[in-house]
DNA sequence: TTGATATATATCTTTTCGATATATATCCGT
DNA sequence: ACGGATATATATCGAAAAGATATATATCAA
């Protein structure tokens, strides 16, 4: 799925600018899911607006650079049916977090201590976050993935504060230096 | 995190070829939390040994190609300790799944509902795959990392068939024929 | 008044993905 | 026995995307 599909997606949420369509993917309701850079997405758009899938509107503001309001049209509606009809990809989670834990052995003084407390804080922010919002008002199949998002960071918060003592030892605390010789 | 460093982490597990480093990803331990491919894993094992990160020794085969075994160095170590040190990045999640939940709505004929079982057979193996392997002779933080995994694997799929309902219309368990006329 | 943050677009470089090519071996069904 | 699918194994190429940076301005707080 193309950062191209991903715009259509997003403008049938209403017309956007780029920028607000990037601020989607970093507050708004695709950020459980899936992210884009702009990078990606204002040539996206040019070409979009190429294929006639969108059309620009620039409005011009005082001081500030040209606003540009982008519109999906039939056209556009019709394309991204298309897409939407092959089947999704696997999903892809990077987690350079779990990486680190996964090396943990070779992180130095309280590295590792300071990420768990960020991650940790990370997620219980997002809970936090999401709980507040009322989501009553929102159709069923958005209150799905939204729902399913907050379940993940609910899972992960409680995973987290569960089982911090696989990564700082349970009784001991690791102070005696005695390093596994790995192989 | 760049292909490079997730070579050396891959390598602080054993010796491996870019074949093997490659089904880490993608069955073995890194596959709860990050994934590359061969087009970033060769360019990068090729790099490393120009640096002097890995040694890499070929071996023959009778028949099959060059087996190129890779060998972290005492230098990589150095190289990744250092390259860890580094705040990771946030998580980034993508699942073209959940973009078509978010879409439902554009979605033609019966595509939603066999995607959803796809996505919740998806989880269901992952689930029971992960239960089979015993993990009581890894290391702790090894089962941290692969715990998270299970969780978010079993928290995914209890919110799937507690909340299919979201997607499919209240009581009725889509037996009846009668489809919602969308627009 | 200086720095941080926010609005807004655009481009450039590097990295990564995904597909493909090349070989061969093995396993399975017919 | 034959063909096809799958697994082992490396490598490369083009397209896509990420990430960083540049350009402007406005606002808000220290």
């Amino acid at each position: 799925m193309d950062v191209q599909t991903l715009c259509l997606g997003a403008l049938t949420l209403g017309d956007a600018t780029g920028y607000e369509i990037k601020k989607q993917f970093e507050e708004g309701p695709f950020s459980y899911f899936h992210q884009a850079s702009f990078g990606s997405i204002y040539p996206s758009l040019g070409r979009l607006s190429d294929e006639g899938m969108v059309t620009c509107t620039a409005m011009s503001q005082d001081g500030r650079p040209d606003k540009k309001v982008y519109s999906i049209t039939p056209l556009g509606v019709e394309a991204l049916k298309r897409k939407l009809r092959k089947n999704p990809a696997h999903d892809r989670i990077r987690s350079e977090y779990m990486v680190m834990f996964f090396l943990a052995d070779l992180l130095e003084g309280d590295h590792l201590r300071e990420i768990f407390d960020d991650y940790l804080a990370y997620y219980r922010d997002n809970v936090e976050c999401m709980k507040e919002f009322d989501d009553r008002d929102i159709p069923p199949h958005r209150r799905f993935t939204r729902g399913f998002g907050l379940a993940f960071y609910e899972a992960a918060q409680r995973y987290m504060d569960e089982n911090r003592h696989l990564l700082f030892g349970g009784q001991s605390n690791g102070k005696d230096g005695k390093t596994e010789t790995d192989r």
